[in-house]
RNA sequence: GGAGAGGUGGCUGAGUGGUCGAAAGCGCCGGUUUGCUAAAUCGGUGACCUGGUAACGGGUCCGCAGGUUCGAAUCCUGUCCUCUCCGCCA
């Protein structure tokens, strides 16, 4: 959410970003809703101020015909307070509805245009696109080599887009995590697991929207808790409500969730095996810092996902996404996007990680500030999670790239100690 | 799941209808004093919103949301959370 005294300092830049974005916001109706509002809330202070002198001066009357008088006063007081709040309230509720649907702004470097296409490719890995001399399978079919996955039991038990793992699948998985933790470790992020289920305030403070017909999110009926979406949401709740000291900055944090998305509307594209799936494993990267300190952070963040996926020996590519595929709270968000030789017709792109500077855009909803010694009053953190590892899409990525002409997939050095072998063999 | 207790400022903790945004202590900041470490002493010290160039005002906040009342930290209802005991359980 933005600051809303900025919005209404600011319309022009801010609905000039909402059209960037491909979004249609009318920026000039919220500063005439909040401009009637302050108005009204200026009657409802008046009256309340008046209420309650009217109201400490009863309990100082001396007999009681003044304070049969003093009372009634104080009801009429009270109940023109009541009806200006009630005024007051509804434009409230007008002016935060459309502020919620704002969009964060987006850095001035990112790239303007409507969609993906519209992307930026920033820099490529250390690896380059390996030449196969044979043709290359995709990891459906690796897996049957090499009994990976099976989709069709997991359809039997849980339908479309679930997946077991078997084998060295599994001990991938867990490699992969061990992996990208050490990375994660070594960086200074602290450790964590967080919980699969967040409540929905927590995932609307993040951005998430868990109610609604082209929702991502699973919710548990009955309940106002959600299967999370990916830790970004856990981690970032984290600190919900906190005042840090500035001293505490940057706080990073890793976490380990599931990650569990009904993908409604995204059938019928890139849909097959692992690519697109209900559920999945994640490490993920978080950080709470200083406004000064977050365009570097993204950086870091970027870093590190580079060595995650360099260490993999796997080739992508960072891109620098445009302003209409940005997600309402980032200000710039890099992808990761890894060559897939199973993918596509020939091979293609496609996207491993993604890491987001959301200023104070999702601070401002989950109350998260900070204090320095010395000022007065507080300002919000700046936000930004980034991927570290997502098993699925990670795997996918791994296999295709490192199979081998007799079927086998070599394992990259990195991997070895933490997978325990350096090659994946049929059984 | 059952029974009980409780959620107050950075922390500990008092406050059961009016002058309470809230005692006291700790912590923190500043002054004084004793040549240092430290102690004593005095003063200051919450957040958010809002009016004002400012000085300085106003409003809201005692887990959260409602209700009663002229007036609620205090009474009522709901809800979330924490603790204790019992039961069940990986």
């Amino acid at each position: 959410m933005l600051d809303r005294k900025f919005i209404v300092e600011n319309v022009d830049l801010v609905q000039r970003n909402c059209v960037h974005r491909g979004l249609q916001i009318d920026v000039a109706e919220l500063v005439r809703n909040e401009g009637l509002r302050r108005d009204k809330l200026q009657e409802v202070e008046e009256l309340n101020r008046r209420a309650n002198e009217v109201s400490k001066s009863i309990g100082r009357a001396t007999n009681d015909t003044e304070r049969e008088q003093r009372m009634e006063e104080g009801r009429r007081l009270r109940a023109a307070k009541d009806a200006a709040q009630q005024g007051h309230d509804l434009l409230e509720v007008a002016v935060l509805e459309t502020q919620r649907r704002i969009p964060n702004l987006s850095h001035p470097d990112v790239p303007v245009g409507r969609d993906d296409n519209a992307n930026l490719e920033v820099r490529r890995g250390q690896h380059e696109i390996r030449s196969f001399e044979f043709v290359p399978r995709d990891h459906l079919q690796i897996g049957d080599h090499l009994d990976l996955f099976d989709f069709e039991a997991a359809s039997r038990v849980s339908g479309h887009g679930f997946y077991y793992l078997r084998n060295d699948a599994v001990l991938l998985e867990l490699a992969l995590q061990r992996y990208a933790l050490d990375i994660a470790a070594t960086a200074g992020f602290t450790l964590t697991t967080t919980p699969d289920l967040a409540r929905n305030e927590i995932l609307e403070g993040i951005g998430f929207n868990p109610r609604g017909d082209e929702t991502q999110i699973y919710s548990v009926v009955g309940t106002d808790l959600s299967l999370v979406a990916t830790a970004e949401i856990t981690l970032g709740g984290y600190l919900a409500g906190q005042t840090l000291a500035v001293e505490q900055l940057p706080i990073r944090l890793a976490g380990i969730s599931h990650c569990f998305r009904t993908e409604a509307g995204a059938h019928g594209r890139e849909t097959r095996g692992l690519y697109r799936v209900h559920q999945f494993t994640k490490v993920e990267m978080f950080v709470f810092c200083e406004p000064e300190q977050s365009d570097a952070m993204l950086e870091e963040i970027c870093g590190l996902q580079c060595q995650v996926f360099d260490g993999l020996e796997i080739p992508y590519r960072v891109v620098d996404t445009a302003t209409g595929d940005l997600g309402g709270p980032a200000y710039r968000k890099y992808d990761l996007e890894a060559w897939m030789p199973g993918r596509g017709d020939g091979g293609t792109w496609g996207e491993v990680t993604s890491t987001s500077n959301c200023t104070d855009y999702q601070a401002r909803r989950l109350q998260i500030r900070f204090k320095k010694p010395g000022e007065k009053g507080t300002q919000f953190v700046h936000t930004l999670n980034g991927t570290a590892v997502a098993i699925s899409r990670a795997m996918i990525a791994l296999v295709e790239n490192h199979q081998q002409s007799d079927g086998s997939v070599l394992i990259p050095e990195k991997l070895r100690p933490y997978l325990g072998k350096d090659r994946i063999v049929p059984k």
